[in-house]
DNA sequence: CGTTTATTTGACGCGGTTCAATCAGTGTGG
DNA sequence: CCACACTGATTGAACCGCGTCAAATAAACG
């Protein structure tokens, strides 16, 4: 695939380029050629807030490198109620190595770009590469250690603490940088009914809670999705 | 693999004759010869009902096998709410790879053997061996399962659904072959207050849903922590 | 605009917590 | 051997946080 190679650097990928995966992602444990030979295998894909990117109980042909955007994971029992089981951002790693078919739901909570790797060529880079199966095995560790931390906020604390703790977990991710006494602002990448089910609440209760922090001058949320937190370790300290 | 070793000969470590991480657990990815390096740097250890294993925020000098019993994985807040986050059963592997220090205590809920390596034994064994590492990073993926699971129960379920849960999981661990009609038997490993913390109740309300089985018949408890269950798929139906 | 959907707010009831008492099992010392 | 203390489990009663149901606003969309 000569037409993917930049000119001034024939061994980096165009489509790797400005991928926020390439460092920081999984494909940053590949050397240059690994990562010629792994653009060869992929195509990119953009989908809307809403898309079902994978379907509960659906086959697992692929996994994709999550270049922009949020995407939600969730399970639901028979009866319809619903649990959102994880959150991730780019430059996450999708899908369930190793399975056959799929536990979990994942859907695009925004505007999501994805890079898409077949189940099999994957695979068959990783047999070979012992980095990547190594850099994959970090992410895992984290998703592992993410989802103990909000087994306690789900099992634990109350509704105020589970919302402040939600805004917080945003909050972090939309500035890394910003330090504890600094102000941030960004866009709730979910609607109150999913908030909600990330949270084990009602949307009744979440709302409530929002306002009552909105009260108390820890945020202010304009259009329903803007919100800015004006000190960060005010609202540290109601997350219990 | 022809050339695995059986006790007949003589290039099996002792120690490791009879160990049910031997075949099931990470050792089940090394050759012989892996095994007796492996070997050379491990030693057991028995811990009681109630040893604290591994302290939060503890720092990591080694790792484990658990060659028998349970243990429990728990997270604090500050003011003292606990939650339970994983349980895990021999033969796997306990603690947190490529961490600094651990971010979650984990104490012997039974008298536990465990089989300890040394963290930079490990990692160097890692780096030379990917069986190793791919084998560590299909139960961290199973870890992974396992903790959404939970986080549903956690969020969306009902006390009496929560307790009906833990039954089930216990129960198909102690007899994983149990067809669905069958019936199973065994001990609890875990007090009532464990139980709560483990489920995000209170030990009231977790008695209280007992003996709400109990007398719809679903299970029969004989001194607190013998527990029967006539009818797994009767139990499974409450599970929500 | 009107229609539809998302969010907020209010009133009320219930499930689970809290506080307190009782009971059962286990060990200890007289 | 029994009285006593101690820990863990059960049971009861009162309370309250959050869910449920219903209505009002606000935002999004054609």
């Amino acid at each position: 695939m000569g037409e993917r190679l930049d000119i001034h650097n024939s061994e980096t990928p165009v489509l790797c380029r400005s991928c926020e995966a390439r460092h920081q992602g999984i494909c940053g444990a590949l050397k240059a050629d690994e990562l010629v030979e792994f653009a060869r295998h992929t195509r990119k894909e953009r989908h809307e807030h809403g898309d079902e990117l994978i379907g509960d109980s659906s086959t697992i042909h692929s996994y994709a490198n999550i270049m922009r955007g949020v995407i939600k994971l969730s399970k639901v029992l028979e009866d319809g109620r619903q649990q959102v089981v994880g959150l991730q951002f780019a430059p996450d790693f999708l899908g369930r190595l190793f399975g056959r078919q799929s536990v979990l739901a994942a859907e695009a909570a925004s505007t999501v770009d994805l890079c898409i790797i077949p189940r099999t060529a994957l695979e068959r880079m990783m047999a070979t590469m012992p980095a990547l199966e190594h850099r994959l095995m970090q992410q895992t560790l984290r998703e592992l250690d993410e989802a103990r931390d909000w087994m306690v906020t789900l099992g634990r604390k109350t509704a105020q603490e589970k919302v402040a703790s939600f805004l917080y977990l945003i909050a972090r991710h939309a500035d890394p940088t910003a330090e504890p006494e600094d102000g941030v602002s960004f866009e709730l990448p979910l609607s109150r009914a999913d908030v909600a089910d990330f949270l084990g609440l009602t949307v009744e209760t979440v709302s409530r809670q929002l306002t009552k922090l909105r009260q108390q001058g820890v945020v202010s949320i304009s259009n329903n999705r803007t919100v800015e937190i004006p000190d960060l370790e005010a609202l540290q300290g109601l997350c219990g």
